[in-house]
DNA sequence: GATCCATATTGACGTATATCGATACAGATG
DNA sequence: CATCTGTATCGATATACGTCAATATGGATC
């Protein structure tokens, strides 16, 4: 998978359209401050599972819109979600994260 | 660099809102269709570089849609830009989407 | 089953962004 | 200096996105 000297990561040969938009939907599903904010909580937590209401004290963001970071974030695959009790917990599911690593380590 | 067992990768300690914002800036320069294409482009290019004709043509976007893309990934340090001639040629800087790849190694 | 609590969804609003056509600019050529 | 060519910028437009207040949902508790 490494590439040219002159420029080392993955991206082995160019992207067609398609798997670039794909690739582009991983992408943008983290590239935001909210939501790397919350990738960054849930990394840090215990199990790396966090439910709803801690994360908004973290983010100082209202419900919903924390509630919203978190359906993208689980719609891409990124998070797992269950609940527990009163509470939705959810965790960081490492695999697409790391198709990510892989593309510029 | 190495984090919990749980989710491996970079992002050791949560981030506070300002970092996030840096690194989603950086992520965000990267996380589109026509930009990866161009990434990828360029990185199977001699050197790391071709000029913006040559993408124009590969991508079939317009020269200003072209143009544009390479502002986005130049202010964001991602390629660098020299004119030769008639041509502007853009290189990759690998530095940059290193960092990227770091985070999610 | 009535209530309560945490979370999800809806609606609305302002901002950002991707795209293109038209045009301006700059270096090379005659 | 006039022109030509490749690239950058401008203006416009349509779409996507982040955010919040208000409300709905759904499981737990009494």
């Amino acid at each position: 998978m490494a590439g040219p000297a002159c420029c080392p990561g993955g991206l082995g040969s160019p992207l067609d359209r398609e798997s670039a938009t794909d690739l582009a939907r991983l992408m943008k599903a983290v590239a935001d401050p909210a939501r790397l904010q919350i990738v960054s909580l849930l990394r840090a937590a215990p199990d790396c599972a966090s439910c709803v209401c801690d994360i908004t004290d973290a983010t100082g963001l209202s419900q919903p819109t924390v509630s919203h970071h978190l359906k993208v974030l689980f719609d891409a695959g990124i998070v797992d979600r269950e609940k527990r009790g009163y509470w939705t917990w959810y965790s960081l599911l490492p695999t697409r994260l790391s198709e990510l690593g892989a593309v510029f380590a």
